[in-house]
DNA sequence: TAATCAACCGAATGATCGGTCGGTTTTTTA
DNA sequence: TAAAAAACCGACCGATCATTCGGTTGATTA
């Protein structure tokens, strides 16, 4: 394997893992067996290997869910939400890695005022819902789901879903086995009779 | 106010809108007006004051809900787990540096190595689990509630209202409009009438 | 009032950080 | 095969890091 790769193969797992700030150079040097001038003669500066591990990550999600639009059908649009919900859960095991960089608050703290790194990170998520919002308009039209915003109920399906994944990452419980309850909500949310107006509890209805 | 409450104060602030690693310690100096060395007056060392703060968080966390608990009366466990929800959102508002800290991947790591923070963390995760493990138990007795496994169900829940409460401290989202549909998508899961049989999908129903 | 002690200060320290640079080796090209 | 280009190297640099330390101040106590 060339030495660029290597180099941002290795990143990933330590901004992952460790975080950016708390990966050094001279980590990065050893465990590549590169040497400090060669990784800086490969990449502008430190943050420019995070952004280029930002764009390989945005690139992989994006053709994996492509990929798996064109290559699977579904009966309706209950059964792609559920599809795609698994499909979510089998990507963050195989690009771990990856998934937990997403979860990183550092990227999104570069989103502020960098433009690029925003770009990748919104085109990732706008990726996600929308497949998501997709499966879930497709089943109000063909009756195999009942909500009132497709795209509101993409996002809380989303955060869900990616919730659990979030707490399978930090070792305090072992998540694991929240499958079968997991898959059972997201169609207890979809097929959901549940109106939106019987909230009498609090006046704070908007989180701020 | 007193020096080490200023510093505890202002490096909440820092820990939780920059991160840890992000925070130095001539930061937290000129921020607070006491000089490095009064800080390490008061502080054994950097982690120190992290830990401080931490400890704070989980008594804030863990006396609210007590206080919610023993201040709020509900007709049954659906009405609780809704009641929950909304102080849930109503905490993660007004408690929002600290909760963005919770939200960091700092405390995780430090917790691998360190039981202190682990207890401190197992302890708020604990206490936010079993109040909502709670609702559910009383809202199957009662009848306001039908899902398989209580505790299973608070972890899925809580993971949605967690999530979108993340999703929102991202700033590609406004995740603020998401209430009604939170609020049903809480309604729906409580009330459902689905199994957790009929998945064909995929072999991987593990999450790695 | 003398002694004690905690709060407070900021210059100094050594380690580590990201990044540079001049030079060597390897590969590609003409 | 000669020249040009790309890959690679590690000593070196200035900045910044958390932490230390000798000393001052202000309140409490004996």
């Amino acid at each position: 394997m060339s030495k660029r790769n290597a180099i941002l193969e290795v990143a990933t797992q330590l901004f992952s893992k460790n975080g950016y700030k708390e990966t050094s150079m001279a980590e990065l040097s050893l465990l590549t067996g590169a040497a400090r001038g060669t990784i800086f003669h490969h990449f502008k500066n430190k943050e420019d290997i995070f952004l280029n591990i930002l764009k390989n990550v945005q690139e992989n999600i994006l053709s994996s869910f492509q990929q798996h639009k064109e290559t699977t059908a579904y009966n309706n649009g209950m059964e792609m939400v559920e599809g795609v919900t698994v499909y979510y859960l089998n990507l963050a095991g195989v690009m771990e890695d990856q998934f937990l960089l997403l979860h990183r608050h550092y990227p999104y703290q570069m989103a502020e005022t960098n433009p690029i790194c925003r770009s990748y990170l919104e085109s990732v998520y706008n990726c996600l819902l929308d497949i998501f919002e997709e499966g879930i308009s497709i089943g109000i039209k063909d009756g195999s789901v009942k909500v009132k915003s497709a795209r509101n109920t993409a996002m809380v399906l989303f955060a869900m879903v990616d919730g659990v994944v979030r707490l399978n990452t930090y070792s305090l419980y072992h998540a694991g086995s929240l499958y079968n309850e997991l898959m059972a909500s997201c169609r207890s949310i979809l097929s959901s009779e549940h109106g939106t107006t019987s909230v009498t509890l609090n006046d704070s209805k908007e989180l701020n």
